[in-house]
DNA sequence: CATGAATGAGGCTTCATTCAT
DNA sequence: AATGAATGAAGCCTCATTCAT
């Protein structure tokens, strides 16, 4: 019995051995300058068997931004869940989760949103594409309902909670893009979280009923 | 003298035909699917003489960034040299002046800030490279300088106007990124002048000092 | 000593398993575009069991021509060993035998053709290869055999016998190949029969005797 | 004015040179195992430059194909348009044509069958495809034109002439397959030509009307 | 200045074959 | 004996860039 659960286990670690591989060198060099070559040297495996686990280059990519996806998702379900607080401080725990968000992966996060947004990948197979749809529109929905809930207690100003989710969201993004756009120069100093503190801060008294 | 300058006139002539026509490809197929060919048959040059005007593919990208940097900057000097307008006009205005650098160039800023932020693009000359980052650092000081005004006659909460002008930057570009993204499965709707709105009147409210 | 039998046959049984699946594939996709992989599906083996039964994909493929071969060759001496049968009632019967020799195997004989003549297939290992020709060559004297009785009871014109039987299958073969193509474009009609009547009956009347 | 002309000319020899070189190691090799970098070598270009001048692999050997169909077509019109010969004389001349049309490229006619009935040159674009199907089709019933002469001048048996057409065709191109394989045995030896005597003496008695 | 044919390095991917289990 | 994951060589093709005209 247990033969074929060991196999399947083996081979999802196989799997995660080349993810996280090709997380290093997606990250370093971006995605078209990386090879698959390089990730191939990177995982100590060979070409030929990074073509077992993932159909191409790009289905390899996109799993890397759907395993972020699917921590995103986790977090937000974490916080809309908590009972005991208020939305206002549910923004708060949200600008947490937005910033382990990051953490888990400074750099893939970057390279998400060039898949996410233009170029390439409609190469990706109509499968994976519309799983990553999906849990990007479960992750948008999860973040509405923390502003849905505030408007509903009165709490926040009536705008609709969809479009205050995107705005976060475009706000997180577009600091990560561009605090790191900074790092290029000062590797070393952390510049998202200030930034992002008092994005949050603004955002908070923003859309606070007086 | 005068047949010096017709020379580089012509010149000049010359590099904006072809950045209008990359402009139109890049947009279209992004920076790795656009190759030399594409931009010189648009162009209705040959492959050789767009490496007379520009250095290599990653420049002539560059440049067209670097045109858009400059319109940002003039649009936001013109901002904030405005006498009669109040901090929170100026908001108004500098909201205006985004969304028109936008529309200068919808698809273009989506590259740039693939450039700007990730991917590749450190085989530019140093050259280049420095001048954008002093022109965007530019633009950022213009930009900084309305909510340190506003600061300064007590209207603005006091937070670091140059941090504040990151987060509108960044909102602003996060925002273009993810409601260009929507619109790959809805082409025709605009997205990002209303959430752009939302944005704003949120920031409005979030600076304002009660 | 019967272990050892059962064990021989065993094997037998296991090579004709592969055979049936490899003539399906090679069949409808042809040499180069038939993998091991897909054989192995198609017989319900791993890929390393083919290659205990088969030294390699090119001994696979000649192993099936191989059977073609010996089929024939029964057929062959089966018609000239009738006792009873004229010789030109054996040219008929000559017919017969090559038609179900397609019926046998439509599209490998085709592959055969072009394993017989030209591309590649220098790599069979010169056993095999060796094997191959004797027993072609055995077919064309059982060929021969017909046309030298027709020519020692004088009822065929004098023509070298061996030449004959070359012309005979070569002729069989160039219909096979050129019916076949046609078949491209009209999969359903049965170019074959109708064809080779007509260049039998020529093959018939150009050479007997008047 | 003549340098577009000029231009055209080199583009053409370009290909020829390409093409000779193609020929040859097509021949030699075989399509699958000929490799673009072989034919690169032989014709002291680079692999990139082949690329220039056709579109792939199978559009490359296919031309080789097409040359060999127009050489054949012209061949055959001279012998139909032939007003001073009789029907048996143009058989005979059609015998000619065909072996000029051997000699013309003894090897890659072999490889011709290869392309014609099966296996890969499905992805000839369409154009050539057509292209190669209509000339093929034209010599078809430019064969058939003397058959037809014939039997209307109660010469030839009363048999269809494009089956008869069909006949030839076939009988001839299974001999250069069959007796090219026998080369491969003893390379010297001329086998074609008598066995081809034979095979339209006897079509000639066959079809003639006693 | 302008051309565009030629280059050739390098990328992605496939697949016959091996070998540890 | 059977497996099938892993290998890695090798193929096709693209495309940024150069250079002779």
């Amino acid at each position: 019995m247990g033969i074929e659960e060991r196999k399947e286990r083996e081979r999802e670690r196989r799997r995660q051995q080349i993810m996280v591989a090709a997380k290093r060198v997606f990250s370093e060099k971006g995605f078209s300058k990386t090879t698959m070559e390089d990730i191939a040297r990177e995982s100590e495996l060979s070409t030929g068997t990074l073509y077992l686990y993932f159909k191409n280059k790009e289905e390899l990519f996109a799993s890397l931004s759907f395993r972020i996806l699917q921590y995103l998702l986790i977090r937000l379900e974490h916080v809309t869940k908590e009972k005991d607080k208020s939305p206002e401080e549910k923004i708060a725990a949200l600008k947490d989760a937005l910033y382990d968000v990051y953490e888990f992966d400074p750099l893939i996060i970057i390279n998400m949103f060039h898949l996410q947004s233009s170029e390439t990948l409609l190469n990706l197979s109509p499968q994976i594409l519309s799983n990553m749809k999906k849990m990007s529109r479960k992750a948008m929905r999860e973040m509405a309902k923390i502003f849905r809930e505030g408007i509903e207690e009165d709490l926040f100003i009536e705008r609709h909670p969809q479009a205050l989710a995107d705005v976060v969201w475009a706000m997180f993004s577009g600091l990560v893009l561009w605090e790191e756009s900074k790092r290029i120069i000062n590797p070393d100093k952390k510049f998202l979280k200030p930034t992002l503190d008092i994005a949050f801060d603004i955002l908070t008294r923003g859309i606070r009923k007086t």
